[in-house]
RNA sequence: GGCGCUAUCGUCUAGGGGUUAGGACGUCAGAUUCUCAAUCUGAAAACCCGGGUUCGAUUCCCGGUAGCGCUACCA
């Protein structure tokens, strides 16, 4: 068996869905686990939607998320050039080659005159197809009106018959050259359309299985016609289900986040995504495990294992999945990833300093658990840099529980034995807080509660026996945003308590 | 309209002629904790409908329905 080569063939449009991104996954497991070559195509020939500075963009976030390629643009191979537009040339003399065979031919139709065709056959409850008009027109008389510069497509001539294959996903499946007629190749302006150049590309590259998205079922037929019209042999293909919204509507922007930049910005592990993305339509032989690492999922990769059916994208789980791989994460990559969210929100400048990385992996370790998603780094980090005793004051909860005479009892002893400290840490905070449950006789809730109010301003956080460290020596950095200290905040809350 | 693809808990899925139809997310309850989480334990929750084939269909076949795709000088 010749080696597996495959191909992800993306328009650069400047923002990679994540039904595209599954399906390079997908290629790019499959090459992985067969040891084969895994290649990178531009498919730049609709000028109107391809833009230069979108491919670097393409690049980058294939790149974030995790994937590398053998062959393209960037890097060049033994099939160059990775770019359609610059393969213009080839797909300008396959299509001569085509014409002298006789598989193709000259079509001077207008589009106005065809789409006029168009509307009466689907008026009259027709199969709307090319009526082949100009199949029959002599060569000389085609290659005269052509030299003259007149206008004129490249059509294939479709022979009748049935065109059929064995869909590694979907098994064996089967069209009626009925339903196609003669497709254009080359358009009057001389581009190639789409499914004529993947077929010359995929060929020319020697790509052995095509693995895509199921929206091209319906073109694999004419597609199937150009490799015999060519003479060639054609490559395995399969079919990938569609990845939907919730509405069960194809997931597209109106759904929310469906880009690899959406998610890069929104704070999901690239990791996470991979894993999400590789449950999407295939699952492990065992049917049970769902963590994997990319070794494991290239191990136990199949086409037999990909499923036909659509699949509706669901953020809750792909936040679960994140949150597994954020509490997975070395704590000082997650720092380092951290710093754009919280530089965002003004809390700390960017790029932040090697003490501020470290006391941040503390901030991390406090905050974590109850993150989906790095952006909502900045909403949990808020009792750390925001601390207002005004404002404890005034919230409906914070303030009922920092007034109600237990509390302030709790609060009266507290403050002066914590100020009296040096070098607070959590073990000195622990014996003061044993002094104050023997004196008030407030122990568990009623004396925790009080002092987390007092300290944090919330009435729910993470442990006080992380914050406390997290406050002391964030109270020494230079942060853009000052972290109060556990005794600048209570010398606050005193004076705005009156409890002083 | 024509052609095609698809159909197991709300969602992702395993399974497959006889199963207590398995797992995961989410939901709910309990345990634990100074709180919220996290964690652990438990619970509720599914074979689209109708015909066949068969001793027996969720599984195989046919039809229907629904969703999606293609039907372009888009990809």
């Amino acid at each position: 068996m010749p080696k597996v080569r495959v191909r992800f063939a993306p328009s650069p449009t400047g923002y990679v869905h994540v039904g595209n991104a599954r399906t390079a996954l997908f290629n790019w497991l499959f090459a992985r686990h067969h040891g084969g070559a895994f290649i990178l195509r531009i498919e730049d020939t609709d000028v109107e939607r391809s833009k230069e500075e979108y491919e670097r963009q393409l690049l980058e976030d294939l790149r974030w998320f995790g994937l590398d390629w053998d062959e393209g643009p960037d890097k060049g191979g033994p099939f160059a050039p990775y770019r359609q537009s610059e393969r213009l040339d080839l797909y300008r003399r396959h299509a001569m080659q085509l014409i002298d065979a006789r598989h193709a031919y000259y079509c001077f139709c207008s589009p106005e005159q065809l789409e006029a065709e168009r509307q009466a056959a689907l008026k009259a409850g027709q199969q709307p197809r090319y009526s082949g008009r100009c199949r029959t027109r002599p060569r000389e008389e085609a290659a005269r009106k052509v030299a003259a510069g007149e206008p004129a497509a490249i059509r294939l001539q479709v022979p009748e018959g049935v065109f059929d294959w064995n869909d590694l996903v979907h098994g064996p499946t089967t069209f009626s050259s009925e339903v196609m007629g003669d497709f254009i190749l080359v358009r009057s302006d001389g581009q190639p359309t789409y499914n004529y150049s993947v077929v010359i590309d995929d060929h020319l590259m020697e790509i052995t299985h095509v693995i895509r998205g199921d929206d091209h079922i319906s073109n694999t037929p004419r597609q199937l016609a150009l490799y015999q019209a060519f003479g060639w042999q054609r490559p395995e293909f399969a079919h990938l289900s569609t990845i939907l919204g919730p509405d069960r509507a194809r997931l597209s922007k109106r759904h929310g986040a469906t880009s690899l930049q959406n998610f890069r910005e929104m704070g999901i592990l690239p990791e996470a995504l991979r894993n999400y993305l590789a449950l999407l339509g295939w699952s492990a032989a065992d049917g049970v495990t769902e963590i994997f690492s990319d070794q494991e999922l290239i191990r136990q990769f199949s086409l037999e294992r990909v499923i036909k059916s659509p699949a509706v994208f669901d953020q809750e789980k792909l936040n679960w999945m994140n949150r597994h791989y954020l509490k997975e994460a070395r704590r000082r990559k997650l720092a380092e990833l951290s710093v754009p969210f919280l530089a965002q929100a003004g809390y700390l400048e960017e790029p932040a300093d090697e003490r501020t990385l470290g006391w941040l992996e503390r901030v991390l370790d406090a905050v974590l658990k109850n993150l989906d998603t790095l952006s909502q780094l900045p909403a949990a980090v808020r009792l750390i840099f925001e601390y207002d005793a005004e404002g404890v004051l005034r919230g409906d909860e914070t303030r009922h529980v920092a007034e109600n005479a237990g509390s302030r009892d709790v609060l009266k002893a507290l403050i002066p034995k914590l100020l009296e400290v040096r070098d607070l840490n959590y073990e000195r905070f622990r014996t003061i807080a044993k002094a104050v449950q023997k004196e008030t006789g407030k122990k568990g809730k009623d004396l925790f509660h009080p002092i987390r109010v007092a300290l944090t301003g919330a009435i729910s956080g993470p442990e006080l026996e992380k914050l406390i460290p997290i406050f002391e020596e964030g109270s020494k950095l230079p942060l853009r945003r000052h972290v109060k200290s556990v005794a600048e905040r209570l010398r606050e809350f005193a004076a705005a308590a009156g409890l002083s």
